[in-house]
DNA sequence: TTGCGTGCAAAGGTTTTGCATGGCA
DNA sequence: TGCCATGCAAAACCTTTGCACGCAA
């Protein structure tokens, strides 16, 4: 893998954040603020460009969602280029999962003889609830039973 | 369905404009050209109040792509709310299908019960390749074989 | 020393918002 | 007539880019 050259300081503070993050989306804005807000560490720019060279380098996964006004980062650790499963991931807290295809194989055979559509595991993301969140949600139901704001 | 309440012009022209692409992804841009340019039919922020209904409403598909600087929307046709279905779509044209979220009944279960996710079909997109942009592609690889650039 | 990476500043693009006006029912 | 939708203008926001400087190797 043709890593970056150069360990730099703002570079050292991305990749710290995104250690402390296996697990969770960020964005850019994330970053900035993570590491100390602007001008801290890093500027905008450089986080920017830096992140762009993550993705390509395969140590970043990148994607946007309706519901955030920005893109979306990911790292993708010991998973590497990500291109041998699929991801899930809760629209709650933002988590993703790393699912083995085979779980859609079933799925896969009938969207393809009834649709038409063969499924690209890569691009996929199915959007659920983790366990935790489902419980919160859970809870704020029961809170909410009896009265009616 | 709790529909628009006036029928104005540039709602009109907005509407006509989707029915005449049913089968496409478009972004705010592509609409404001679509119908002649700026100040000639709706107003910029006018058709991005009305996208946002016509989403509500059921009658758009919003999403974001990675390598679109925007907002892409689609027509969900007949297929009304869209609530009782889940979407796939082709990763090369950004045609939108219309699964039943029974295709799917299985994975579900796996996946709760190894990841603890419960699918969200609303929000969930499976993105493969259609039938038509599978062949294009099969004959650009006929193309390609043979000649290395 | 060399060249990559950074900071700074500005620009480009999309999307949102406030307010007064116009038009549909 | 009353109220909703629109147009206009400006702002907010994310992201990209050019350029000169600093710093790692």
């Amino acid at each position: 893998m043709a890593k970056s050259e150069y360990k730099t300081r703002p570079r050292n503070a991305i990749i710290k954040y995104l250690q402390d993050h296996p697990d969770t989306r960020f964005t850019a804005r994330d970053i900035l603020e993570g590491i100390g807000g602007a001008g801290a560490e890093a500027d905008r720019s450089t986080i920017y460009r830096n992140l762009e060279r993550l993705c390509q380098e395969g140590v970043l996964v990148k994607y946007k969602e309706t519901d955030v006004n920005a893109t979306c980062y990911q790292y993708s650790g010991e998973h590497g280029s990500c291109h041998d499963h699929m991801h899930g991931q809760c629209a709650e807290c933002g988590r993703i999962f790393h699912l083995e295809n085979g779980i859609l194989a079933d799925a896969a055979e009938k969207m393809e003889s009834e649709y038409g559509l063969a499924i690209d595991y890569g691009k996929t993301v199915i959007i659920g609830l983790c366990r935790d969140c489902r419980k919160k949600a859970e809870k704020k139901i029961r809170k909410r039973s009896g009265s009616t704001s």
